[in-house]
DNA sequence: AATATATGACTGACCGGTCAGTCAAAGTCA
DNA sequence: TGACTTTGACTGACCGGTCAGTCATATATT
């Protein structure tokens, strides 16, 4: 066992590696497999699918062209893979948090904030601007988006304002009818930070307390 | 005249020109711009900027390639010209509308279904969904589309929703802070339209009700 | 005939994908 | 444990197809 870690320490003086190289050549190949996403996602969000080139990524991600055709079949695929690989741990996150508690409100607002977080300015949101950008040209990661994305969000929402209509905190019971309006503003300040933040910055979590007041009533508690 | 009608038959047959030409030569090259117009924006809408092809372009306004460029310096700014040409008129019908009638309930929904009736089934729609995803590559359209869109649209809406305040329509005070908020589900619908018709359609009319109704409140008229 | 337009074959830069070769790490043997 | 062999991850020069933009030629107009 020392010697397994001896010779590590010196492949790692002999090759001019970078920063904290996982020991095992399986470690290392998941390391550059997330680098070659990591670069990817940051290109394709740039330039979008089409403009973008395989040899500007594997340069941003410090990795030869041919070693991306190791992790990925083709342009194609690698771009409907990344969309899956980034977005499931997204809605992992976003689905296991509720913790039950309080008013329907108080579970839309955490929600909304804790979009506004993990999504709205980060890469993620451009990503999803990116979905819409590509989805007609890619039917399957625009299938997949519906799938993992839309029809659960809109299934938890529309559960969520059911239940807010049981309880009384929400009047308009046409509402479970179009859980797409709840979320609307939110997916405008999405595409909203991309597009038009320079021209006119959108204060993003007022917008959606303002848009939130409109559903449960102006709220008493400040 | 006579022969000029003969030799143009003439040429006709020659050519397999089509249809119907203008006379003059000003009146044909209008014609063909507007061929030209109109076959890249849908070639530009189905494929994205990057993957559209001027061959296509130029085979489906039936027309060699060379002729595009009497027409237009370069790709590039063909496809700002062309979100100009396209949305210029519809911008102009869009606000020459408002005819001063009735509640402001009845203005903003005269609006909306004018909207869905000019805008989201409409090829108009799609042109919506293409800036969206090539914004952020072409500033040059993202800034025109803000001034001449976005920015007037906010404006006109604020307007409304102020006068709705004012009379009493309208109860949350706020929004008109957020105009977007109004605005939000039409976006919506648009972009439902293209990525997602084909899992669930969506009732957009119906949506918009719903979201009025939540703005104004219920309704009681039928 | 002179001019204005239109054409489409052509060019060359560019880029996705390949593959022969390299070399560190894993395996084997004494 | 140290030396020798095998493996396969990685590289990057290269290839072939593609496509924006050009321009000599052809056609229409005056």
């Amino acid at each position: 066992m020392p010697s397994a870690v001896r010779a590590k320490g010196r492949a790692l003086e002999a090759s001019e590696e970078a920063a904290a190289p996982g020991s095992s050549r399986a470690a290392r190949a998941a390391e550059r497999r997330a680098a070659i996403v990591e670069a990817a996602l940051e290109e394709f969000i740039a330039r979008g699918f089409a403009a973008t080139r395989l040899d500007d990524i594997a340069k941003r991600a410090g990795v030869a062209k041919g070693t991306i055709y190791l992790h990925f079949k083709d342009k194609e695929s690698m771009f409907e893979e990344l969309v899956r690989i980034v977005i499931v741990p997204v809605v992992e996150r976003l689905t296991t948090l509720p913790p039950p508690t309080g008013s329907v409100r108080d579970l839309v607002e955490a929600f909304a904030s804790n979009f506004l977080k993990e999504v709205a300015n980060t890469r993620r949101g451009d990503l999803v601007r990116l979905i819409v950008a590509e989805g007609p040209r890619f039917p399957a990661v625009a299938d997949f988006y519906y799938r993992e994305v839309v029809s659960r969000g809109m299934a938890g929402m529309r559960a969520l304002i059911e239940l807010g209509i049981a309880r009384g905190e929400i009047q308009q019971k046409n509402l479970a009818r179009f859980p797409q309006i709840l979320v609307a503003p939110a997916l405008i300040a999405v595409i909203w930070q991309s597009l038009f933040a320079r021209h006119f910055p959108l204060d993003a979590q007022e917008m959606l307390r303002v848009h939130l007041d409109l559903i449960f009533g102006e709220r008493r508690t400040t």
